[in-house]
RNA sequence: GCGGGCGUGAUGGAAUGGUAGACAUAUCGGACUUAAAAUCCGAAGGGCUUACGCCCGUGUGGGUUCGAGUCCCACCGCCCGCACCA
């Protein structure tokens, strides 16, 4: 049993109570039917927050992130979580770091790991790398300045080596959402097309673009490279105005959002390339700000007939439009709108060079990359979408990459028993950049390899690296390699993987690719190469916004403590306040609530009681005060009435004992049920259902007892104290944390009768009592016979009439 | 912009294609109390009707079906992700 582990950010937030709340639902309720439950907790220790704490108020990240790693684990424990806490570690403990080196090691010697060239944000005021968030609006968050790319060697996981697997693997995820699995699928992008070279009419060359939809080949009327391309670079130094257009983008943001959403330019660089079927028609050569140098060639030839964006860039530059289809029947030339039906749509080919009529575009795809691979006209790429993995990180705070640069023997691979290469604590963040690359000797080692003066590599990994692997860290937390086989085998896989949806692609993608690339580094197992058989993502617990307005109208933000929310005023000054309804919990908006502070008032079982009840576990859910305090009363309720059925008389007759039990085991059937679907709200609902049944039976003692004893245990996932209080009182043996879960008796499940609704037209007219085992035919009659049927038919006969037993009956007249 | 999801009373939400609104909050009424709080009991989607009952109703507009909150199509709004936040 696993959830996502947190960033020790310093206090509990009220989402982790839900979260690490389930969690211990699900092993609780595991534990009571007899597994032998790993339930353990860490923390992703490193990233750039206390980097940013230490520049901000000179402390240093490693004494931050372990104090706050005390402070949240005090915060964690009253919650009465079932978690091994003799298993914890963090991710910035040289332990646990030093045996990701040596995977790192592994996987490098494996081939998966490489070094090129990527882009980086560049502050040339902070002279340092920004993260894409410290980036707003093109400028530094500290600096204000424009940012610049910067090319830098970095090294890189191989995570497309896997692509296929990754994809063809997630049929097999039958217990995880499908919507994360069509989202990897996505993210993976699978697409067949074809790689076409462009014979340039200089006879410089060849270049070369990958396109999905060469059968739209008629339509092609430009050729768009990235500013990053060979070809745009080779013309920078020539042509002042295509530099001042490269350098123009380069300074665009690199978020793939941003690219999307910026306006689609470029330029002609007079080059021009030959059309591939059409002899003598030659097209232009532009550099696109839309082209990415990272999919496919950096390359792509533009059709605006066929599409949208090819059109608008078409059109403001004044470019050809021509289309390579029509719709069947219709021939009309694309004007503004973009001819663009699904592939499986029959659309009619104009003179297509490989003799196609009409067809769907699917099959034209399939019969133009044929006709391209006959002729020598190009080459058909199974492509995705998914890049590898881009680790490199100039920062302090993460795991150094243990490499050592040597002049003489080039990148050399630190040797394992020098393991772990740990972080310096001498040094400073008064001036912004890496402080591993400004250390005075902590770079300088001698090569691995021939011994000589050598630096060491200052990067450190990317965090995702952290959390790719710590589940399987918790199998042998202390082990000298980063696994130990046996236990490894005997824990893995998590049977129950709980966190947030916002980590449906990267950290699950990345945790899959390294599962993998362990096994093949004899690090896991082979069945672990899946590493989570069950995923469930849970929502965000949102709260309304306490706002008023500041004399210039800006708004301002009050916490729930200090606001009355039924006068709608700020308690201390009387201010006219507006609410705004719930929104994800932040700071800045000051809509949060203290879990310490829930916990102190109400004790951990509210707290818990609440988080789980209201609304469905993968959806938000609202924190509001008055929800709390009911939970808090309804755990008090309860109490009452074991103290109730404790004084009883033990020997006094009572009524009704049977359908108490049949209540209860309803109730047992209900609950277990709930938990196994994570439907803990529901499952909430029907033990208020059942105490409320049990509040008002007139059982006898035995029953009674029975009956409280059950609820308790039925409770004990979710309120552990208060089910342990209730055990202990009615003189239950041990714990009900070890007793065994309760089973429901099926017979006494099934009701005699029941009530089937009768539906004229599929409208609701009445219902009938019905014996439960009565044919179908026996139920028509009686439903025919049924006073809101005689009236609605008025003599005539039914259309049709819909019998399902146990259900419903519907009436067509 | 692209990919994914969500949308039901005053509010949070329930509902294997089969009685829409379980359970809970807020509200109102009652009991208890000198009174209040706490506690307990009860009412309650909207509209029309003395009543029996009828009409409308799950973001909007269409469709499939004996029957749609649920399935399909389009649109609107909100949320998550978009590769250096974790």
């Amino acid at each position: 049993m696993l959830e996502m582990f947190p960033y020790p950010s310093g206090r509990i937030h009220i989402g982790h109570v839900r979260n690490y709340t389930m969690g211990d639902v699900v092993a609780r309720y595991k534990i009571s039917n007899g597994f032998n439950v790993l339930h353990p907790m860490g923390w992703d220790a490193f990233g750039m927050p206390a980097e940013n704490a230490a520049m901000a108020s000179g402390g240093h990240p490693k004494e931050w992130t372990y104090s706050n790693i005390a402070d949240m684990r005090g915060q964690m424990k009253p919650l009465g979580l079932s978690i091994d806490w003799s298993r914890e570690f963090a991710t910035c403990d040289p332990e646990y770091y030093g045996q990701q080196q040596a995977l790192f090691l592994d996987m490098l010697e494996a081939g998966l790991v490489y070094r090129k060239s990527a882009v980086v944000n560049w502050d040339p005021v902070d002279m340092t790398v920004l993260a894409n968030e410290q980036v707003i609006d093109g400028k530094g968050w500290r600096s204000g300045a424009d940012v610049e790319k910067r090319e830098l060697t970095q090294w890189f996981f191989k995570i497309s080596d896997m692509a296929e697997d990754l994809l063809d693997s997630l049929d097999g995820l039958e217990n995880w959402p499908a919507k994360v699995r069509l989202m990897q699928e996505n993210w993976i992008g699978k697409s067949r097309g074809i790689e076409i070279p462009f014979e340039r009419t200089d006879g410089d060359g060849k270049i070369v673009c990958y396109s999905t939809r060469p059968d739209t080949m008629r339509g092609a009327t430009f050729l768009a490279v990235a500013p990053d391309h060979p070809v745009s670079k080779a013309l920078e130094a020539s042509r002042p105005d295509l530099a001042a257009f490269i350098d123009e983008c380069r300074k665009m943001d690199t978020t793939e959002a941003a690219m999307e959403k910026a306006e689609k330019k470029g330029i002609d660089t007079g080059i021009r390339v030959k059309h591939p079927t059409e002899s003598g028609k030659e097209i232009p050569v532009w550099i696109g700000n839309f082209v990415l140098m990272d999919y496919g060639t950096g390359a792509v030839f533009g059709c605006p007939a066929h599409d949208q964006r090819d059109l608008d860039f078409a059109r403001k530059y004044d470019l050809e439009v021509r289309n390579a289809f029509y719709m069947p029947g219709q021939e009309v030339e694309v004007g503004t709108e973009a001819l663009v039906p699904v592939k499986t749509e029959t659309v009619a080919y104009i003179d297509h060079f490989a003799g196609i009529g009409e067809t769907s575009s699917q099959q034209g795809i399939d019969a133009t990359i044929d006709y391209f691979e006959e002729h020598g006209l190009g080459q058909g790429q199974t492509q995705y979408r998914l890049r590898d993995w881009g680790l490199s990180r100039q920062r302090y705070w993460g795991c150094p990459i243990p490499v050592v640069h040597c002049d003489t023997c080039g990148v050399v691979p630190e040797k394992k028993e020098n393991l772990p290469v740990e972080l310096p604590d001498d040094v400073s963040f008064d001036i912004p950049g890496n402080p591993l690359d400004r250390h005075p000797s902590w770079r300088q080692v001698p090569c691995p390899k021939c011994g000589n003066a050598a630096r060491r590599e200052t990067d450190t990994m990317d965090t995702f690296v952290d959390s790719s692997w710590y589940y399987a860290r918790f199998t042998a937390p202390r082990a000298e390699t980063p696994t130990e086989k046996a236990d490894a085998e005997y824990w893995m896989n998590v049977d129950q993987y709980i966190g947030g949806i916002e980590h449906a692609i990267l950290h699950l993608l990345y945790s899959r690719f390294f599962a993998r690339a362990m096994h093949v580094t004899g690090h896991l197992p082979k069945s672990a190469s899946e590493p989570f058989k069950a995923l469930f993502t849970q929502g965000m617990v949102t709260h309304e916004i306490y706002q008023t307005r500041d004399d210039k109208g800006r708004p301002v933000y009050h916490l729930p403590e200090d606001v009355d929310r039924a006068a709608k005023v700020v308690k201390a000054t009387g201010e006219a306040l507006e609410i705004i309804p719930s929104a994800k919990m932040s700071k800045s908006k000051k809509n949060v609530v203290d879990p310490v502070t829930i916990i102190e008032t109400y004790g951990a079982d509210t707290a818990r009681w609440f988080v789980l009840s209201d609304s469905p576990p993968e959806r938000d859910v609202e924190w509001t005060a008055s929800g709390a305090e009911a939970a808090y009363k309804h755990l008090g309720r309860v109490w009452s009435l074991c103290d109730r059925i404790g004084a009883m008389d033990k020997d006094a007759a009572g009524q009704g004992d049977d359908d108490l039990m049949r209540a209860m085991h309803r109730c047992i059937h209900d609950v277990t049920m709930g938990i196994e679907s994570f439907g803990f709200n529901a499952a909430i609902a029907k033990l208020y259902a059942f105490t409320a049944t049990l509040q008002k039976s007139k059982a006898g003692h035995a029953a009674q007892r029975q009956a409280i004893m059950t609820l308790a245990q039925l409770m004990s996932p979710m309120t552990p104290h208060l089910a342990e209080d209730i055990w202990a009182h009615q003189g239950g043996e041990g714990f009900v944390a070890s007793a065994p879960w309760p089973v429901a008796d099926e017979a006494m499940l099934v009701d005699d009768t029941v009530t089937m609704p009768i539906q004229i037209n599929g409208k609701r007219r009445g219902e009938i009592d019905v014996a439960a085992d009565l044919d179908k035919g026996a139920i028509e009659e009686l439903a025919l016979a049924h006073e809101a049927v005689t009236r609605a038919l008025n003599g005539s006969t039914p259309k049709k009439v819909i019998v399902v037993p146990g259900r419903i009956i519907n009436v067509v007249v």
